[in-house]
RNA sequence: GGAGAGAUGCCUGAGUGGCCGAAAGGAACAGUUUGCUAAACUGUCGUACUGGCAACGGUACCGAGGGUUCGAAUCCCUCUCUCUCCGCCA
């Protein structure tokens, strides 16, 4: 959410930022809560003013009490029966107004960095770099679908059967891999720095709040009614929450934290072509990188997310792009994001596997995240990144390794998984 | 799930209607003293909104939300959470 003052200040930069977005009806909106802060402060003027009245009559009428004068103690009882009915008026238009600003600020993205690209959609993502060659395949190579029941390592009919379409069941050596690449990734994150966290991966409201996700992607999650929880779409969500109403001392920046998690995502009405096969699923693995940061250093510190990142796919010898998404691709809360993509030789497209953003105060504002750097109060930075989230990694070794003997697991992994080859 | 107890500032903890934004101790921070460390002493030590160039003010907050009252941390109601005991259980 967006800082009222900073709004304020600064209304040129959020309108331009609006329109980088694409944000419809962005002067109607920013005008709208200004307007709304205008009244709402006129208000809470007002009404602090009455209280004030009344507090000093209570105060007088104690005194007269205490001196006996039972008289003019009544009397002024009188006098403030009309403070009181005004400020109760007053403090219901207050709340009225709170709330409406508030609806209305929630709708508000986060202002994108300068170097964000102009543009709508993904067509307009700016390619940062390719690494790696792309591999050449064997004649009669296969797309990862047809490779997993060739070697029998994911089901997803069994999947449909117990739960539902985009519920795979990993087998054997699928199974293994999966485990395989959690602990690589795990491992990994801990060599650069960061602290290892399990969370729930289920959420209240007011952690899905916190980060973003509702009220805007409330239909992208698995809720369940009966205790009001939602499934975690990423573990972004209940690691960020950690460090919600927290005010950090500044010794302790920054916050380094990574954890694996099950994410799940209704992912409503997005399927359709291209998500066949491990491009797409409502379950899947992910590892996740959080950091908080101090407002100087959040950009650097995605610099190294994003070097965290390519090392891995270096690592894993794939090959890989790096997007700078433009304004009006990048999710609500984000100021910068890049999306790290691999080949998938069979499909010969690249997939999405990893997205790494700087949220600056936007989340924060939200959590009341904060600290006192340099003796003044104020709020952090965060931001987080795949660390890489499994599905599509597993989908582009499968086709980019596949030989007529098998496939050729990444030496990397070969240590975690205990085997070389699928065939 | 049943019964009981509780929720106060970074922590412990006092506070049962006005003198309480809140005692006291601890921690932390700054300074004095000191060969270093420690100790001792002194000071600082909540957050949010809001007015003001500032100095300095106003308001709110003692789990959350309502209520009673001229006045609520303190009384009443509802909710949430925590702890103890019992039950169930990976």
């Amino acid at each position: 959410m967006l800082q009222l003052p900073f709004i304020r200040d600064n209304k040129e930069t959020v309108l331009a930022g609006l329109r980088k977005r694409h944000f419809p009806n962005a002067d109607a909106t920013v005008e709208q809560v200004l307007a709304l802060d205008q009244q709402r402060r006129d208000t809470q003027r007002e009404l602090d003013d009455i209280l004030a009245q009344s507090n000093a009559k209570a105060g007088q009428i104690g005194a007269l009490m205490k001196a006996g004068d039972k008289t003019a103690a009544e009397a002024a009882k009188v006098e403030t029966a009309s403070l009181k009915a005004r400020s109760k008026d007053l403090a219901d238009t207050l709340r009225q107004l709170e709330a409406d600003q508030q609806s209305v600020l929630v709708t508000l993205p986060n202002i994108p960095h300068t170097s964000v690209p102009e543009g709508r959609s993904a067509e307009d993502n700016e390619v940062v770099l390719e690494h790696g060659e792309k591999p050449t395949l064997h004649a009669g190579a296969q797309p990862h679908w047809e490779l997993i029941k060739k070697y029998d390592i994911i089901d997803f009919e069994l999947g449909v059967k117990i739960s539902g379409a985009g519920f795979p069941v990993y087998k054997g050596k699928g199974a293994r891999i999966q485990r395989a690449m959690i602990n690589f990734f795990l491992d990994e994150a801990l060599k650069a720095g960061y602290i290892e966290v399990q969370p729930p991966i289920v959420v209240n409201e007011d952690s899905g709040f916190g980060t973003g996700q509702l009220p805007d992607k409330e239909g992208q999650m698995y809720y369940v009614t009966e205790d009001k929880l939602y499934l975690i779409p990423t573990a972004e969500v209940p690691i960020t929450n950690i460090y919600r109403d927290v005010i950090l001392p500044e010794n302790q920046l920054p916050v380094k934290n990574v954890g694996y998690t099950p994410c799940f995502r209704r992912e409503a009405g997005s399927w359709g072509a291209h998500v066949r096969g491990l491009n797409r699923l409502h379950q899947f693995d992910k590892v996740e990188i959080v950091r908080i940061e101090k407002p100087g250093n959040s950009y650097a510190a995605l610099e190294e997310m994003s070097q965290h990142v390519q090392g891995l796919l270096q690592k894993l010898e794939l090959p890989y792009r790096v997007l700078r998404l433009s304004g009006g691709d990048m999710g609500f809360t984000s100021a910068l994001t890049y999306d790290m993509e691999v080949w998938s030789a069979a499909q010969q497209r690249w997939l999405e596997v990893s997205s790494v953003s700087n949220f600056e105060t936007y989340q924060a504002n939200r959590l009341r995240l904060r600290s006192k750097v340099e003796g003044k109060m104020q709020l952090l930075h965060t931001l987080n990144g795949s660390a890489l989230a499994l599905p599509r990694i597993l989908a582009s070794i499968l086709e980019n390794n596949q030989t007529s003997a098998g496939i050729r697991i990444p030496s990397v992994l070969v240590p975690y998984c205990g085997f070389d080859t699928i065939s």
